[in-house]
DNA sequence: GAGAGCATGTAATCAGTTACATGATTAC
DNA sequence: GTAATCATGTAACTGATTACATGCTCTC
């Protein structure tokens, strides 16, 4: 029980320093082009990268009050006629702190979401790096691959598929999944043409 | 605020009637097929469907509390050594509590994942309702290509494509994985043979 | 006898949504 | 004038994780 406290209290002091999550860099990667409102920063999110990060206002308002209490970003009042608008400005050292984070090596274990979150401020880095960090995330995707199709190939030996088809398909659905992604790491680690990333489909318009 | 109250009031009845969520019915789909511990239930959600849902004791163990409560399972205890087991059962109720939402029309909304915890159990469906629901749901899919595609025009009469490169190529992300899962719903919808999914890559050995 | 894995749970915390609450501005 | 959208937030709740807490059983 006595363990069990310091244990909390040691958790709570390293989620203190390392503690912040990816909405918090998502809003400084969107202010460090301009400066905003938080209703604008909603709408810019919601245009760029709504597609693999959704941010309410319940999430948003309060991070940009960490992000202030941390000064990461600073708040100027403007006055619209009767109304009053929060312009947020990212810092230098939020600029520092974004930059630190969107340079690292991506968290073996992060979901694809949270790397293609990354991915959307890499115009924002050397070529270098950003190739470095895709290649290296393709190797994560193309290990998780090759176990997928390790489980395939243990189902394939079962007798009576036709049972289980639908379980299999789910099966499937991860290996096509991941290598439609390998494909597309491999196109953008080497800045190809994305064009060639458009498979040839009937049907959607 | 007497209005909020009732408001309250009004979506604790409606969550009361309506509610369950996706990891109870995954917890039923398991025990449809035989009882297990709760233990035994997470290895299983570990093993098959892993790549779409994670379950940990913290959200198993009260769930299937919650399970009891409703009457959809019923819990033996077995004395293993010194060790007691709890073996959950599937009870008729949740037996229908489980087809009823198996066969249910997918949520507009719903997330990939949701859909393929959802066909991991299809086999206990008719074909027929199976291939309709798959259907249904690749329409939305081929809806939300559309839309990215779209978007990607208009990306591609901007000037200065190259300063933004990364930026568009999270869009292609996109259209990538929607395009190849709406070649996996085409493939399963129809019962075809999975093995057609399989694009011949290099490297994952 | 030590360590991996079996087995069941709770408490604290977290990240996020939804509903509530308010009111100004713009376009029709 | 009215509906949509701009704009800022808070409170309650949800769904889930992680750490804590405990102790058995099997394998080496």
């Amino acid at each position: 029980m006595t363990c069990s406290k310091s244990y909390c209290i040691f958790n709570i002091s390293l989620r203190y320093i390392g503690g912040a999550n990816l909405l918090e860099y998502i809003i400084l990667g969107i202010l460090y082009s301009k400066p905003l409102t938080g209703y604008d920063i909603r709408k810019d999110i919601e245009i760029g990268i709504d597609m693999f990060y959704k941010a309410s206002y319940g999430s948003l308002y309060p991070l940009l009050s960490k992000l202030l209490d941390k000064q990461y970003v600073c708040c100027v009042e403007e006055q619209h006629g009767k109304r009053m608008k929060k312009i947020y400005h990212i810092t230098s050292e939020g600029k520092n702190a974004f930059i630190g984070w969107l340079e690292a090596p991506i968290e073996p274990g992060s979901s694809m979401e949270a790397f293609m979150a990354r991915v959307y401020f890499y115009d924002k880095l050397s070529y270098k790096i950003s190739s470095i960090r895709i290649v290296e995330y393709e190797k994560h995707l193309v290990d998780y691959l090759n176990d997928l199709i390790k489980k395939r190939e243990q189902f394939m030996n079962l007798p009576n598929q036709e049972q289980f088809y639908y379980k299999l398909s789910t099966l499937y659905f991860g290996i096509c999944k991941l290598q439609s992604i390998i494909m597309w790491c491999r196109t953008v680690s080497g800045r190809n043409e994305l064009e060639s990333l458009i498979l040839p489909m009937n049907g959607e318009e």
